[in-house]
RNA sequence: GUGGGAGUAGCUCAGCUGGUAGAGCGUCGGUCUGUGGCACCGAAUGUCGCGGGUUCAAUCCCCGUCUCCCACCCCA
């Protein structure tokens, strides 16, 4: 028994990529590099530039612009404090490790504490000095520091007189003051591991002045997102988009248009199977909350014919209930009021408009009027393509406009659209539709033999290589038999025989794997003859 | 966060209402030291997801837990 034990602590602990997180390998990957490399290739036709983002920003940027009561903002996300939490952290284990509580009661652990606080404040002091950055309010760091040395020396005192009548409050009071200015020091600013990037890209618009830029900028991104929810074909927490933005400028119709032409080009080149291109328009601030209004009403005459979940959007998000996929509900919210009835004049003959310019670059949509989004930002255009292969998250582009989005951002007014492909969801997709490519192979196999032929191996892999051959130069000797073996498990096209008879005669054997054809070439006729043929 | 299903070799899976594990594929080696795919022979790899309980005995029964899959919710 105790032997196992031991045992068992020997072996050190396996580790496993944690829940909703996952490796991609070959050759799964040279499907993703595809897909983002034709993304590369079609934006740029579009006009647009790669924008390359921190994976990580204020907690806040994200609350503003997505919206406090969305799912997204008040559950998902991966947030933590920056830097000064850790010093807390440490200050608490330095106490401890001092061997006094945390809130001393005589003298002894009195001095230990004051000493751990004491060190602690000089390092909030080398913070200072270390970092240059501004997201530290140096004078508001500063005071708190005074705040935290008057309360604490407040504190010995009082510790000190003991606890001579009416001091006992007024010692526990001192407690309260030193443990909220402590908490102070927490909120260090708070960070987020991005659940999305618009936030992120109208931020650098704003940061990098980019209004100065020619209207409209364009912009397109690509990376991981991430979102605490529970994983599921196609989701998870570590997840993968494409995106772009048009910011600035005007918002013409047929700036949204073309957006969609985008992506719609971008599919098309993928050759992705199933696409369906689904457009909406949710209104403005003026014309939405007038039809929420409607709906909600509607909605409230039928309530007892409603699901639980429906019945709880009523109050809290009654666009929602429109996408209900319960079959029980359909009929009803077939015969809920449509939103395009309800568009100001602006808005609906912007979004006529979007329409007819779609119609103009042939890109096939169908209107759904039950289609809303979920994020807080969008306004007018809205849309979302599905694919085949997809399970229930069948969407695998979703986008809008969100004109306003900056300005809320802290930035001037600027009118906002774009989308985000769910890439994940892209690759199942065409993997479901056998889109997935084969194993890499190789062009040549170099199967050599003798200390003599290795030095002509590298030679000749080195020459190969340089002409952009994919080349396997087995690191050891090998039988001929084993050589020509892992050539064909490999996939490779040819086997470039190197023994004692081709580095002697200068004649080099090339051998054809899948006929099994075998011709001797000369060093420079053999990289001719690979040329033409690979 | 809620519900359902599943975890046995690298992969796909067997394992009899309890007696401490097998197959196929793959990997490696050999038959075969200048010729691959085939065939034959051989080998390695498992704390049977993890922890606890019942039992003389648990991969199997019970409880908990973790992970994966599917769906709800929400979103890409």
């Amino acid at each position: 028994m105790s032997e196992g034990a031991a045992k068992k602590e020997e072996k050190p602990r396996k580790f496993q990529a944690i829940r909703g997180t996952r490796d991609l390998l070959p050759p799964e990957t040279a499907l993703w590099n595809r897909v983002e490399q034709t993304a590369h290739e079609v934006f740029a036709t579009f006009g647009f530039g790669e924008i390359r983002l921190p994976i990580f920003e204020p907690t806040e940027l994200f609350a503003r612009s997505i919206g406090l009561d969305t799912d997204v903002v008040s559950k998902e996300m991966y947030t933590f404090p920056d830097h000064p939490l850790r010093r807390l952290e440490q200050l608490r284990e330095a106490v401890k490790f001092e061997g006094a509580t945390f809130w001393p009661t005589d003298d002894a652990s009195l001095s230990l504490f004051t000493k751990a606080l004491t060190r602690f404040v000089e390092s909030l002091g080398e913070l200072f000095r270390d970092e240059d950055s501004e997201t530290y309010n140096k004078e508001r760091f500063g005071r708190l520091r005074t705040e935290l040395t008057d309360e604490v020396s407040k504190f010995q005192q009082l510790l000190k007189l003991g606890p001579a009548e009416g001091l006992d409050s007024e010692l526990t009071r001192s407690k309260e003051r030193i443990e909220t200015i402590l908490g102070f020091f927490e909120f260090g600013e708070s960070l987020t591991l991005r659940p999305e990037a618009t936030a992120s890209v109208c931020r650098a618009y704003i940061e990098h002045n980019m209004q100065q830029l020619p209207q409209p900028v364009k912009l397109y991104y690509m990376g991981p997102m991430f979102r605490r929810e529970r994983p599921q074909k196609g989701r998870y927490r570590q997840f993968y988009q494409i995106g772009a933005e048009v910011l600035g400028g005007s918002d013409a119709p047929a700036i949204d248009a073309e957006v969609i032409e985008m992506v719609m080009t971008f599919f098309d080149r993928l050759e992705l199977q199933g696409v369906q291109l689904d457009i909406n328009s949710i209104g403005c601030r003026e014309c939405r909350p007038k039809y929420v209004e409607q709906l909600r009403a509607a909605l409230l005459k039928v309530k007892d014919k409603l699901g639980p979940d429906s019945q709880r959007r009523i109050e809290t998000n009654p666009l929602r209930v429109l996408d209900s996929k319960l079959e029980s509900e359909q009929p009803i919210i077939a015969t809920l009021p449509h939103i395009a009835d309800h568009l100001c004049e602006e808005c609906a003959a912007h979004y006529a408009a979007v329409k007819h310019q779609l119609k103009m670059r042939g890109v096939i949509y169908r209107e759904n009027w039950r289609l809303v989004r979920g994020l807080d930002y969008y306004m007018r255009t809205t849309f979302e393509i599905t694919a085949k292969g997809l399970g229930s998250q069948n969407a695998v582009c979703g986008g809008g406009r969100y004109d306003g989005l900056v300005e809320l951002l802290g930035g001037p007014p600027t009118k906002g659209i774009g989308f985000a492909i769910g890439e994940d969801r892209l690759i199942l997709s065409l993997q479901e539709s056998g889109k997935a490519p084969v194993q890499q192979g190789r062009d040549v196999y170099i199967a050599w033999m003798g200390e003599r032929a290795q030095a002509t191996a590298i030679r000749a892999a080195k020459d190969l290589r340089k002409a952009g051959f994919s080349v396997e130069l087995p690191p050891v000797e090998q039988k001929f038999g084993k050589a020509l073996g892992q050539a064909d498990k490999l996939g490779a096209k040819y086997a470039l025989i190197l023994g004692d008879n081709e580095v002697s005669e200068g004649l080099w054997t090339l051998k054809t794997l899948a006929d099994g054809a075998q011709a001797k070439f000369t060093e420079p006729d053999l990289l001719e003859h690979l040329k033409k043929h690979l």
